[in-house]
DNA sequence: AAGTCGGGGCC
DNA sequence: GGCCCAGACTT
């Protein structure tokens, strides 16, 4: 524990507070993002939507995806009605697929309780499913100006560093201090702009490495400025090691060329996503495909391995390639396997290295 | 408090 | 290659 460390008790003082708003406010107007696709028009839909996509996401990443969803599902009814399918589809490359579950089940609690339109009040929000207390501040101050302190990873990096804080901001007890040094800051009025404007400083100057601290309207307050050590703040997560694991996949072709695809689990890695026909080893791999399928298993092709990296662990995908593949008439096709056309890809969530696969 | 959940950007 | 990103949820 360095001496600089703070305690959980902050007190600020009153001239500081004012400070941060309203110089950054005043930099928003010149260099904030003003044309992000969610701000025209900006709706509760439209910025519920962008705030879930942009959950551990990046802007640029987010943008394309956001453009495709809201041109299919326009509004939260018409997410609320759709297919699964449909809804995993739209995600599918984004990553983190519980959040599109979420999403989706949010909207239909909209439409039961809600009179299909998101509820405006924080308690509501956050007790709809992937909607957490930053996400339902970003949801209210956005949509409707209303007054509430988010707390995201943007602004964990500017108050880290504003206020010198150390330690891993994603220890709950870093976390606690920091919500307490943003609801601190909360300016009387232009929320939406606030919280904007918070997001676009840590995203275009405070950034994680190599900020532009020379432009920052916070430099003259900045702690970490005037100590020196931005460059070290926020701290790191602890290192973990992360295992390797392997899984052998199945990419099984019938006489019309069809694919046979499976769908996952609805909890887990990948969940409800369609992929190729997986198995912890080969002998399972084997075992499965001699109960279910007519063909010679042994003269599959074998594709180059396939690496993949989670957070948590590493996966590399080892495919077989067999053609003129039937399915044994005792298991049959159904809602869970079935043979899919190269065409009908596009319509069905699938695990980002796994479509790259069948489309190469 | 720690683990689970993707994929890509960027150094 | 490693680390992180407009986090939430489960255990």
């Amino acid at each position: 524990m360095t001496s600089h460390h703070k305690t959980a008790t902050v007190s600020i003082a009153p001239a500081e507070t004012e400070a941060f708003a309203t110089r950054l406010l005043r930099w928003f107007d010149r260099n904030g993002r003003h044309d992000l696709p969610w701000q025209h028009p900006r709706t509760p839909y439209r910025v519920w939507l962008s705030e879930i996509m942009l959950q551990q996401t990046q802007v640029k990443t987010v943008i394309p995806y956001f453009e495709r969803f809201v041109a299919a599902l326009p509004t939260l009814p018409a997410l609320a009605a759709a297919a699964q399918d449909e809804v995993m589809a739209l995600w599918s490359g984004l990553g983190y697929y519980a959040r599109a579950r979420n999403l989706q089940a949010a909207a239909q609690r909209c439409v039961e309780r809600h009179d299909g339109e998101l509820p405006r009040d924080l308690n509501a929000l956050t007790g709809l499913p992937g909607i957490g207390r930053s996400t339902a501040a970003a949801i209210l101050s956005q949509a409707w100006g209303d007054r509430h302190a988010i707390l995201d990873g943007n602004v964990k990096r500017v108050l880290c560093r504003y206020h010198d804080i150390a330690g891993h901001p994603g220890l709950p007890a870093v976390e606690k201090q920091l919500w307490t040094h943003a609801e601190s800051h909360l300016p009387d009025a232009r929320m939406a702009d606030y919280t904007q404007a918070q997001m676009d400083l840590g995203a275009t100057l405070c950034t994680r490495s190599d900020p532009a601290c020379v432009l920052c309207p916070l430099q003259d307050n900045c702690v970490a400025r005037r100590e020196g050590r931005v460059a070290e703040l926020p701290t790191a997560r602890p290192g973990k090691v992360v295992p390797q694991k392997h899984a052998c996949i199945l990419w099984l072709e019938n006489s019309d060329g069809a694919v046979l695809m499976q769908r996952r689990p609805p909890t887990g890695i990948w969940a409800s996503l369609w992929t190729l026909p997986q198995a912890e080893d080969a002998a399972a791999s084997r075992a499965w495909f001699e109960r279910a399928l007519i063909g010679d298993y042994d003269a599959a092709e074998a594709l180059p391995p396939i690496d993949h990296a989670f957070s948590h662990y590493r996966l590399r995908l080892h495919p077989l390639r067999l053609r003129g593949i039937a399915l044994d008439r005792r298991v049959g096709d159904n809602d869970d396997l079935r043979w899919v056309m190269r065409d009908e890809f596009a319509g069905l969530g699938m695990p980002a290295p796994i479509r790259k696969l069948l489309e190469s």
